[in-house]
DNA sequence: AATACGGGGAC
DNA sequence: GTCCCAGTATT
């Protein structure tokens, strides 16, 4: 067999065995690009289970272009609470606002214009352009180039563009004659469902036969990739700071800035620590030294009245080690008790805010904070 | 080419 | 614990 009837075989086979085994997805009901586009993203860095919600919930709630476009930025960031990459959120509004403004709410159809939108790279590039309008656009995730770097035994490190780009190349080669959709879907799903990670179910792959790579064995030590770096440590103290007389029940939540880590997300105040939270476990060192560096960063004057718990969340470059303290303010500062309170509300940074016990729910947060604020509630008995 | 950017599920 | 997942943007 030559290479081109191996080629042949690879995409033929593949592609029946996808119309008999494909799965119903939520977002495969509909042939509809917005809905397309919006599960590309989720998917990015994503598994299929933990989207299907998001997207159900999603689409629900911003069932069109124009619904997703008008939508306040906190609604948006709140849908993709838990899901975490919160830029996709941001870019992906961005792009349907650029897709309202420009193509009159159509999602365009050429790699030029879908390419340059917010949010979109090569991989969703072609994930639109083949899966939404069935064109031979190659997308070229994880998934697949796991799959064809076993098939067609390519030992190169997957991490590297140049890898990407020549597996986009040989897919172009691939797609069967007009089925360029069924034929992305089909390598990711196979990758996803035949082709995994470990221990590949060979047995059930409709193109074991001329698998390149488990003919020689390698079908568990492919593909190639470079080993990422650790996250580095990071240990930090949080405030969850309740207010007092007419703030009872209430505690004070800030929003974060609008680039880096977490960008627009919301949380409980908290600060670079010198120590690791285990160190420090709950004694008076670090609330004295989450005392003076709030009171440098946002002028607020604490007054620490006990440990809450320690927290570990792992993000995929850092690693956060929190020590977390129940504190209330000063006397006579913002939602302490006393008569100066309501003239000196102003004195809180413009983007704390006071919430309780059930308004912080319509706030985004990531999911290390979620925690910290759901086991003082249940221990508050709230 | 390297790094920033979340979170969870499978082993 | 480790791996890695339907990646993109920025430097």
């Amino acid at each position: 067999m030559n290479a081109v009837e191996n080629q042949q075989f690879f995409s033929r086979s593949l592609l029946e065995w996808y119309l008999v085994h494909r799965r119903d997805l939520p977002w495969r009901r509909h042939r509809n690009p917005y809905y397309i586009w919006v599960s590309e993203i989720m998917l990015q860095q994503t598994r299929v289970e933990t989207v299907k919600p998001y997207f159900q919930r999603f689409i629900e709630k911003f069932p069109t272009i124009e619904a997703l476009a008008d939508a306040p930025e906190d609604e948006v960031l709140k849908a993709w609470e838990g899901l975490g990459y919160y830029s996709r959120a941001r870019n992906l509004q961005s792009a349907v606002r650029e897709v309202k403004e420009s193509y009159g709410g159509v999602v365009p159809d050429t790699k030029e214009e879908v390419s340059a939108l917010k949010g979109v790279g090569p991989y969703t590039t072609g994930a639109i352009l083949s899966i939404a309008y069935n064109k031979p656009v190659p997308a070229v995730d994880g998934n697949v180039m796991r799959v064809l770097s076993r098939y067609f035994l390519i030992e190169e490190d997957i991490m590297k563009v140049s890898t990407r780009v020549r597996m986009e190349n040989l897919v172009s080669e691939l797609f069967p004659e007009g089925h360029a959709g069924d034929f992305t879907q089909a390598l990711m799903e196979l990758g996803a469902l035949v082709c995994t990670p470990k221990s590949p179910h060979c047995l059930t792959c409709p193109v074991m036969e001329h698998c390149a790579g488990r003919l020689e064995g390698k079908e568990e030590s492919l593909p190639i990739k470079k080993k990422a770096k650790p996250p580095r440590p990071e240990a930090r103290l949080a405030a969850l700071i309740r207010g007092s007389g007419e703030r009872a029940g209430q505690f004070l939540i800030r929003q974060r800035p609008e680039t880096g880590l977490l960008a627009r997300m919301w949380e409980l105040p908290h600060v670079l620590s010198p120590e690791p939270a285990y160190a420090v476990s709950g004694g008076g060192a670090g609330a004295d030294a989450l005392e003076a560096a709030l009171a440098a960063e946002a002028g607020l004057r604490l007054q620490p009245l006990h440990w809450l718990m320690e927290a570990e969340h792992t993000f995929s470059h850092i690693h956060w080690n929190m020590g977390v303290y129940v504190c209330e303010l000063a006397p006579g500062l913002p939602g302490a008790a006393g008569a100066a309170s309501r003239s000196a509300e102003r004195s809180l940074p413009a983007d704390y805010v006071w919430v309780d016990a059930h308004t912080w729910r319509e706030y985004a947060f990531p999911n290390v904070f979620l925690r910290i604020i759901s086991r003082y509630l249940e221990d508050s008995g709230a």
